[in-house]
Parts: C-alpha cells; sequence; structure tokens
DNA sequence: CAAATTATAGTAAACGTTTTCTATATTTCT
DNA sequence: AGAAATATAGAAAACGTTTACTATAATTTG
C-alpha cells in the first residue's frame, strides 16, 4: 500500500503537509502545493492508512451499531437509514446482531471500543444504556425504536400517539362508533401507548368502550385470531376492530371471516406497522406505515451532530407515521380493485 | 483508555510478554507469568487498541460486506448467517450497501481497503468481481448468492437446479402430467437455470410441454397474473403451474381464482423463495425455502478459511434448499387448516 | 527601510502495538 | 561437570499518521 511518504517524495514536499492537504486539516497550505499533492495522490492511488490515523486522532471513523433483533422487519430499514447518512459523511459502521443475550451487550461495547468506534446508535435495543453511560467510556450515542420503557433523551421513536390517534380517528370519521380493541404484547412500553391513545380518542369522542371491547393479545396472528373471537361475542359486537399489528389485524380478519361477516361492510377492521401481511390480505388491510428509514437517518444525524458539537440539550425525538388506507376500513380509497393494488407492489426482485 | 503499557508495569514484566500473551502469540510464556498477566489486563479492564495493532500487523480484523440490494427479502438474513461466524471468531463487520450505483464498489472497495480489512464478502452482487481482482489488495473475497452470469469459484450459491427439479418433481409424483412454467425475469441468471431445469426434469419424465405452456414473466405479482392469464388461455389447458418465485405464484393465484377455478383442485400451484407471501396467501403456497442463513455461514467459513490458509483450491459451492409442501399444490401435508398454519408461524413481534 | 507580522513549510515526537534481536537463566546432553 | 540447547524475558525498532514546535520566505507596517 502506498504511503504518505511516498506522496510527499514525489511531491517534493514534506510529510506534514501532505498530512495536512489529505486530512483536509485548517492548517493554511498554499493552493499550488495543495493541488500538486491532490495530483500525486490521486495518480499514485494513495489512501490514507485509517488504523495509523485512527492511532494518532484517537478517531475511527467507525460507528458502533447495536441491534437487539436483527430479524425483525424495521432493523433492516432503520440500519440503511442510519448508513445512508453515515457513509456519506465519510463513518463506516459496525454492526452487531445480540441475540438471545449471547453475548452481552458490555461485552459488544467493550470489543467496539477496542475498535475506537466515534459512537454508538442502539437498534430497537431492550437494554436501557442511560445509566450504564460510562461503559460507552463518555462516546455519544443515540437510540433508535427503543422498546424499554424509560424515556431516554438520546431516543428517535415512532409517535405511537399520534400514528394511533390516527388510525382510531379514521374509523370515527367514517362513523363508526362501535370500535373494539386488541391489544399488543403488554412487555412492549408502545404496547400501552398504544392501548391508551384508544382510550383517550374514544373518551374525547364521547363514546363509551362496551363490555369486552378490549381484549389483551399478543403480537402474532393466532392471538388476533382468538381476540377477535372474543369480541365478536361481546353483548353489544362492535362495527369495527382497532388491532395493535398488523399480524393482530391479520388474525382478526381471519376470525371475522369465520363467522360468516364480511370485511369492511360487518365489521371494519385496521392495523398498525404496514407489515406485508396487509398488502396481501384479503381485503388488504388498512394500516400505519412507520417513517423507519427516516427514524434511521435522523438518529445518524442526532449522532454527526453529537460528534461535532460537545455539548447541547436533547430530548426524546418523536416521528410521525402515515396512514396507508386500503380496503379493510371501508374508506373509498381502501375500494381498489386487487390488481391495481397489486400495480403498486414494490415486491423484491428475485435472484 | 489503558494500555499495555500500565498492565505491564504493574505486572512487573516487559510489554513485549504483555503483547505476546494478549495477542496469544506462540511465542513461550510461562504459565504463571501469563496467569499475573491475564489477572492484571482483567484487572484493569484493558483491552488492546485495535489501530495500533492494525497498524503494526496489516491485519484489522474487519471484514468487508458489500451488498447491492440491502432492501431485498434475503440479504438481511444472509448477513446474519456471516456475522453468526464472524463475531464468534473475533471479527467485525462493515457492512455497506451500493444502491443504484450512488458510489461505485471499486470506491467502496478502496475506503474498506483504507480500513485495513482483512477480507470481502460480495451478496447479492451484479459486478464480477474475479477480473477485478487486483482491485481487492491481494485480500480474499467469496461471493454469497451471486447475480451475474459467469462462474466464480469463490461462489456460495442456491442449487437451482435441485432445488428447481424438487418442485416439479413434487408435482409429477402427484400425477400432474400438464403442468405449466412461468420464468422469471431473462436478466437473472436464476431464471434460465430455472427454466432449463423445469425443462429437462419434463423431457427426463417423457411429457410433452404443450403450447402456450411457458411464459416468460418476471419477479413481481402483477407478471404472475397476466402471465397466468395467458396460459389458462393455452389450447391444452395445464392442471399445474410453476412459477419462477413466489410472488408469481401469488398472482397466478390469483388469476386462476378470477377464473372461477379453485387452487389446488383445478389447478396446482408452486412457487419459489419462501416469500412470506405465500404463508399467508389463501390457499398457502408450496415453495422452496432457501437455506440463506447457512449460506452465509458457509461464506464466513470459507473466507475464514482462505486467511488461515493461503492457498487452496476453490470451486463454486452449491447449497441446496428445501421444499415446503403447503396447500396450494394439493398434497397431503399441504391441506392443513388456516389456524394450525398460522400457529406455525414466526411472524415477528411488533414494538 | 528595518521591524514586525504573516504565510507556508519542515522536523520530530508521539500514538500503542508487534516482533526481531539479544540476553539471561535453566535444563539437557555427553 | 562443562557444553550445548532450551525456555523465558527484555530492549528497541518499526508501522503511517498527526501535530506542536521551529524555521524561513514573503508581506505588511511604522
Amino acid at each position: 500500500m502506498v504511503t504518505i511518504k511516498e506522496v510527499a517524495q514525489i511531491a517534493g514536499v514534506s510529510i506534514a503537509t501532505v498530512s495536512r492537504v489529505m486530512s483536509n486539516s485548517d492548517y493554511p497550505v498554499s493552493p499550488q502545493t495543495r493541488e500538486a499533492i491532490l495530483q500525486v495522490a490521486e495518480d499514485i492511488g494513495y489512501s490514507p492508512n485509517r488504523a495509523a490515523r485512527s492511532l494518532r486522532t484517537e478517531r475511527s471513523s467507525l460507528i458502533g451499531v447495536i441491534l437487539d433483533n436483527f430479524s425483525s422487519q424495521w432493523a433492516p430499514i432503520i440500519i440503511r437509514g442510519i448508513q445512508d447518512i453515515l457513509h456519506n459523511s465519510g463513518y463506516f459502521t459496525l454492526v452487531v446482531n445480540i441475540p438471545w443475550e449471547k453475548y452481552s451487550q458490555a461485552d459488544v461495547v467493550q470489543d467496539m471500543l477496542g475498535h475506537s468506534v466515534d459512537g454508538f446508535i442502539f437498534v430497537e435495543t431492550w437494554h436501557p444504556v442511560r445509566e450504564r453511560r460510562d461503559m460507552l467510556n463518555n462516546r455519544p450515542y443515540v437510540i433508535v425504536h427503543r422498546l424499554f420503557h424509560e424515556s431516554d433523551p438520546y431516543s428517535i421513536i415512532p409517535d405511537e400517539r399520534q400514528n394511533s390517534a390516527l388510525v382510531v380517528q379514521h374509523l370515527l370519521a367514517l362513523g363508526h362508533r362501535k370500535i373494539a380493541y386488541i391489544a399488543g404484547d403488554e412487555r412492549y412500553f408502545s404496547s400501552a401507548q398504544r392501548l391508551n391513545t384508544y382510550l383517550d380518542t374514544m373518551r374525547a369522542a364521547g363514546i363509551e368502550v362496551g363490555d369486552g371491547w378490549i381484549v389483551q393479545g399478543e403480537w402474532q396472528v393466532p392471538s388476533g385470531y382468538q381476540s377477535a373471537k372474543r369480541i365478536l361475542a361481546a353483548v353489544q359486537k362492535p362495527s369495527a376492530i382497532v388491532a395493535a399489528n398488523d399480524g393482530l389485524a391479520y388474525g382478526a380478519l381471519l376470525a371475522v371471516q369465520d363467522e360468516g361477516l364480511r370485511v369492511p361492510e360487518d365489521v371494519a377492521i385496521v392495523g398498525y406497522d404496514d407489515h406485508e401481511i396487509s398488502r396481501f390480505a384479503n381485503p388488504t388491510i388498512t394500516t400505519v406505515t412507520l417513517p423507519l428509514f427516516l427514524m434511521g437517518q435522523v438518529a445518524a444525524e442526532n449522532l454527526l451532530c453529537q460528534l461535532q458539537t460537545s455539548e447541547r440539550e436533547y430530548a426524546e425525538q418523536l416521528i410521525p407515521g402515515e396512514l396507508i388506507v386500503r380496503q379493510s376500513c371501508g374508506a373509498p380509497e381502501g375500494r381498489a380493485v386487487y390488481a391495481r393494488d397489486y400495480a403498486r407492489d414494490k415486491m423484491d426482485a428475485s435472484s
């Protein structure tokens, strides 16, 4: 590999000058010299040895990205958002998945610090990092899509309240009054937020929630199926069901159809998360899409900001999602014919 | 950060000795000394400075992973397989997505070499790397899920022929003789392989392919829909349709049902790739699953092997997939009731 | 016009490792 | 027992940068 020394020799200058040019230092270098050095560097294909630079500056242009669950439907998109920003700023990411607590987060952080990462991004993490900040060796961090209950000023999370309000208000706007709710896994703090928003929105609309309209589910399809069956057995049958995510919504859809009822004519259904299942269900399911790519971008930008300016006030950042109106809610936009809806699909090409 | 010097001082030995212990050198160090050093290192939380080590050894414990399309349904799983192996061997990965040729592959490779990566893994790449091997600076590389036509000895790819034979033979075993085929996007070399395997298998079974039974599609749902319509208009109607991927299969499913025919009673359908859509379609679609995680693991192991032993004979490595029998083919195993099938689902939990 | 200032460049010391070479005990061999 | 071999440890040079310090030429100032 070609080094700074060779560039200096060929350009007829000292290595200090070359260094100043190559590292974009604000130390003054005459335009001609700079130009000449850049030309030589280009010609002989010089690129700085990061290890040497990192050794000297204690910065690495590496950002540690720690995931609790790479297999989730969200993680890859968030990561792409993160990388989109970081690569453009000359950073690489060290992405590590920490499944089943196989490695402890502390060990991974330690390893990454060994590589002198300049900062950390935690994605969908269950582990509060604030109190462990010392283990980060004073490196800045950001959390995207936080899964633990406590608040953290360096978090980028979906605006659950606004998003949940969106779906409930949509049903209200369509004239529904008897709206049931299938909640998500209690262990996730987003479950409570979504449920509470439903309750708040109903209260704000002056509607009383009927007996048996709220069922505690988990996140998966079977749970949605069973929950919907219970709801349909309520004294007063609802005309719409809000599910805390698309898996539950799809399960509910099957249950409703199993009972011989039509969706959306007899029972409207809305989900949350814009899972692929909602695009392919029959009927297609109205849902809320989370701006995951954007969240990743914002996280990366926040981190870059912290890296540049030392101190600033930070606060939890809420990113709003978007209502995707499809067929299951009975709104006119949702009544697209199958073929038309599919034509819009961006299903990934096969190998 | 604590350095080797401090460890040496506290342990009362030279830095050379500490280095030999910490880097697992095979240079002899007495057991007592080794033990003492490890104890001190543990106590004061020493971990080697990778930049310094890397500067000296010209190795970084970093592997560059270059993707053409992170958004594909396969990439994240392959990456997890890669990381599963590499992390256990003390490597981190520099994962970079190269979308829309925004960055050229050569530039990314160059940047990664700046970070002294020890090797490269190309995932789902369209770019032949063999002839550009010099740009890799003699670093070893492996390709997973290669998308270009030419063969490359350092490739880990699905055994398309065996997989495709699997589905066709399955239909033959079920008694089908009139089997039509919807091909995938011609630009992918796997398309030709899958189609040819279908032709070979039919020929081997002594069955003539009817007029209009083969339609050139692309990969998406609408294309499957249109292709199936064409097939159903053939003089001699087939009793089964093989689609080159699940998107096409799903489109075909809709088309068949649109014509008032039943799947699988009137027309059996099988797909390929085990896309999520096939688990949620009605009926669920029989397909072939690719061992993506395994492919990632094998790729990583191959690379590690190259890193250890300098030279060896390599050859393209084919990894077989598995037939997933569901409802759309009419086989008994596929006749599971909805609820039972969903219960098996591992749909990811929501946040 | 001399002095002070500025612009630009070079020198050399770090950064924290690994590793070659050298040194000293300790063991083994004849 | 003396020589040779071995086991173990330390000294010091290198790896390729950045940067504080020093040096010189060019410019500005009074």
